[in-house]
DNA sequence: TATTGTGAAATGCTTCACAGCC
DNA sequence: GGCTGTGAAGCATTTCACAATA
């Protein structure tokens, strides 16, 4: 029923909230929900949420609000995250990239950790996650044998540039930096940036100190 | 130079990667920027740069640019980083809570892990970076005893809620939650949701499969 | 000359409010 | 009656473009 509208980048994020509740609420045997459903469970408001719904389609039904099951596939489907299977390379298995092994999150939306490097000479040979981590140094080698299409980066900021590199130099057609460093790509390769340190930073000024009646900070 | 306009919530996130390069810069013995040095670096226009710099206060000078000292020491001080250390808890020590733990921005920023907790009895007891984790049963008692002002959710989605409720209980006055699911606060509580899953959620839409040549998508 | 700081314009995003539909 | 989808209004953010300044 649309045009030429498009979904703001920051309207794609909240789709994969959506995506989130809807599993919820299929796990929970709810079929219809509305605006307002979602508006609740997530802080929007239902117009919010019926612009973002509508920009992408039409889903609901006037009157009675959104089926469940179908909006979940069709969203699934507009994320490009259905029926497809991407194999994916880690560079690092310290403590962030074993949490990115162990998160249950991927696997539910295809994702399958194919390949692990690390530099650590007593990590290789060892099997995480069903994983067997190699060498960094074969990575580039091994990510273009297998044509695993997906790197991702959890090694320390200042050995990131240099896995990046190598990931290209492997023909991955995506990069996922979890390193706090901004990544440069060499010769029009686009990259987007996934940055944690960002994650952290914004706990420095999203500090609320609104407590009913004390507010303790403190030194150490 | 300023009269009533304040930085937009995004900006103060662009604030911290500001905060980032002049770290580096610093370290690389640079001693003045321009708003052009800090758009290369990450990916801004240059007008942006200089408006949110300027809606903070009068950091440049014309012709020449930014002092990478005072601005760094400015910027800090704005996003109220500066000289002060807050003691963190940490709820779950899994291999996300262990990534958090070993995290060297967060000692950067002045943030401490004080105490940690943990449901898996074979972990209670057990010191990791310095830190001893107790059991979650103790949360809110240690939490309120020891006046921990801020809290770290790094536990599965389904026990999120009640290690939220703990702290709330131990009257924290910050949570950061990292499990992917939503969180509400009872009465008055402000929670604010750092959500990792969002960050994975990213990657799935964010596939750029602009490599020069070829494009291998592959199923598995 | 090189660069900041900033009105004004442009663009982008959210909310309002309601017609239309079930 | 309740809910969606959407023009139009309102608000927020970014970019333009240039006067001011070192």
């Amino acid at each position: 029923m649309k045009g030429t509208k498009r979904l703001p980048e920051v309207g794609v994020r909240r789709l994969s909230l959506y995506v989130r509740e809807l599993h919820r609420w299929q796990r929970e045997g709810r079929t219809v929900i509305s605006s307002t459903d979602f508006a609740d469970a997530l802080h929007l408001s239902s117009a919010q949420v019926r612009r973002d719904l509508s920009t992408c389609g039409q889903f609901g039904t006037s009157g009675r609000g959104y089926e469940v099951r179908r909006l979940h596939a069709s969203l699934l489907r507009i994320l490009g995250i259905a029926d497809r299977t991407w194999a994916v390379a880690l560079a690092g298995v310290g403590n962030l990239g074993s949490a990115l092994l162990a998160y249950r999150g991927f696997q539910e939306r295809g994702f399958l950790f194919r390949l692990a490097f690390d530099a650590d000479r007593t990590k290789i040979g060892r099997t995480l996650y069903g994983v067997r981590v190699e060498s960094v140094e074969r990575l580039a080698e091994l990510v273009q044998r297998e044509a695993v299409p997906i790197g991702v980066i959890a090694v320390p900021a200042p050995q990131a540039q240099r896995v990046c590199d190598a990931f290209v130099a492997g023909r991955v057609s995506g990069i996922v930096n979890f390193a706090p460093t901004r990544l440069t790509a060499p010769r029009g390769v686009q990259l987007r940036h996934v940055d944690l340190s960002l994650e952290f930073e914004q706990l420095t000024y999203h500090l609320s100190l609104e407590h009913p009646q004390a507010a303790h900070a403190q030194r150490s």
